[in-house]
DNA sequence: CTGTTAGCGCTTTCAA
DNA sequence: TTGAAAGCGCTAACAG
């Protein structure tokens, strides 16, 4: 009798729509959509002429059901800048020439929670697999601790012996040239501005500056993770006394705040004050009078996470992976030696 | 038997284990899920005391394939820049408070062929509604033809007319207020700097100052929605003898390449050239000498886009809405005379 | 108020 | 090489 009280009959075309116009079973459809070679050529051709004809799209839903999903989760954190979008982009390449689906959640609280309800989710979702973005020390133990049937890549240096795979920038490698850069033109009072540092990249760069500058009197927290806070605490450095002659920031806008901020307490960049940030986006360019900076890919990161899941997932009894990739530096006018601007753009 | 051949049983707690562990059948679990006022409190406790204990996460694959699903889809355009990922941001949020989770997809090209992807992944994801970032004409067209069951809401205005919901920017009134601004501190040669022109949003920019400016020297196009195509173009500009007194980008990206390129010029910004972008994330505030220019709330825009979501999946017969939001005008140094730069920040 | 039952659209044995 | 049939985990009549 079929459909009973069904409110509202699918109007979609189902496999047994693309079975019966090809006049064959619906295992046999599913056999083609799956490319198994067992189906014999002829019989597939007709079965695929259906398909396009009908405009068959497989439900995924029912799918997954079944067997393996084709849908890989991504779990973002802060900040939501133009990286993290970037960052999606290169997932969604590969995922899709994957022939995976990309499904996401945010967390971005720092007890936790929103890292494990975006795992319920993903787990609801019956992710293959998810990948989870700039993460907190908490969200670290969140991720070590979960419960899942997927594997976990994390795209934060999370250390060799994590359970997740990870796919990460070398964070301290990368603070490591540009901080060298700026003792090998000669600064020796590297100002490092930090923020957030509840955040594992935070922490890094700290990590990374203070291999080579050892003085906690040349560290400055901001507030937030932004231009104005990069403005404000380089303000605040200088106020109670700090007098650097080159700044390190954590991110390159709060590199461009700490360059208003040397602009206003009268410091020509790089003359008095060298300084350089970290990321490395093409705007960095027009950062001030250009600025220093470690460049690094999101998009690629983004791709070989999704390379990560695709393999974790073809040998679920491998180990996670660790991959590190290198940021590039990127040598501006704010660091180079008489690129003092002569210019009038600044406050 | 039970489960058959299955390779891998799913360890996942099942609802009928829930059901087993509270002693109910399936049935009255599945309406504790569904906070069916019918099921008596006691029971009701006790059912979700199961569920806590077990940790019970129902599959959204098998709900989706029974009744309305609940998952959102958005498709992503052009630019990936901060704004999309905030507009994320406020999907989220706003879907997650509804329970909804979200899937994603991106599209880019011009020909309109990855939004037909991007629609028939949201098919297979059985999408209950999806949002629709940034469009271009192309897509705009695609959006009116396509045959999806589930209503398209679009985060760029399409029109009154279009089938698609709109939650957009009132792009028109905004540029209309930006570039009149420029008008009221005096400036009569306000070039504009477009860029991309198959997207909407990059029309409506050009659209709105050409109701203001009708000079065709004035308008110079980009190559890409960057500070460096900003930059490039105001130099082109300047070559072919345009002498502006103002700039309205279509960005604020594109604007702060146009402050760069009139420091190389010489052009004291504002005392020369007053300038002015579109965007307004607090960022912009330390683009120059501070950058007048019109703030949106990418946020507030993805939850009113979620609410329409809601909205069309409560009342599936109701007409599609045509919401927008306004922009709020920044006014900075860029744009203030006598706010000409002391400072030495600039190429 | 709660249980029984019949599928949702698909994949996968197993048998032919 | 293909088809028949048994579910995957869940929801929604319908009956009690």
């Amino acid at each position: 009798m079929g459909r009973r009280g069904r409110v509202l009959p699918s109007q979609r075309v189902r496999m047994a729509d693309v079975a019966e116009a090809a006049g064959v079973s619906r295992a046999t459809v599913s056999r083609v959509l799956a490319r198994d070679p067992a189906v014999v050529e002829a019989t597939a051709a007709i079965v695929r002429d259906a398909i396009e004809r009908l405009g068959y799209r497989p439900n995924r839903a029912a799918q997954a059901l079944m067997g393996a999903s084709r849908t890989l989760g991504v779990i973002f954190g802060e900040p939501p800048d133009r990286a993290s979008a970037l960052l999606l982009r290169g997932i969604n390449e590969a995922a899709t020439s994957e022939g995976y689906a990309l499904t996401v959640a945010i967390a971005t609280d720092l007890d936790g929670e929103e890292l494990r309800r975006g795992l319920n989710t993903m787990v609801e979702q019956s992710a293959a697999a998810v990948m989870v973005l700039p993460a907190t020390a908490v969200n670290a133990q969140v991720l070590a601790a979960a419960d899942v049937p997927f594997p976990i890549i994390s795209t934060t240096d999370l250390g060799p012996d994590s359970p997740c795979s990870v796919a990460a920038l070398d964070e301290l490698g990368a603070v490591d040239v540009v901080v060298g850069h700026l003792q090998e033109i000669g600064r020796s009072r590297i100002l490092h501005i930090g923020a957030r540092h509840e955040t594992l990249v935070s922490q890094f760069r700290r990590d990374g500056w203070q291999t080579r500058v050892d003085q906690a009197d040349l560290f400055e927290m901001a507030d937030e993770w932004s231009a104005r806070g990069g403005c404000d605490a380089l303000h605040r450095a200088v106020a109670r006394g700090a007098r650097p002659d080159a700044v390190f920031a954590a991110s390159d806008e709060m590199a461009l705040g700490a360059m208003y901020a040397a602009a206003e307490l009268g410091l020509r960049v790089p003359g008095d004050l060298a300084v350089a940030g970290f990321g490395g986006l093409p705007v960095t360019e027009f950062y001030g009078p250009g600025l220093t900076t470690v460049a690094t890919s999101p998009q690629e990161r983004g791709a070989l996470a999704v390379q990560e899941c695709v393999r974790r997932l073809s040998e679920p009894d491998g180990p996670p992976s660790y991959r590190l990739l290198a940021g590039e530096l990127v040598v501006r006018r704010s660091s180079v030696p008489g690129g003092d601007s002569p210019g009038p753009v600044g406050p």
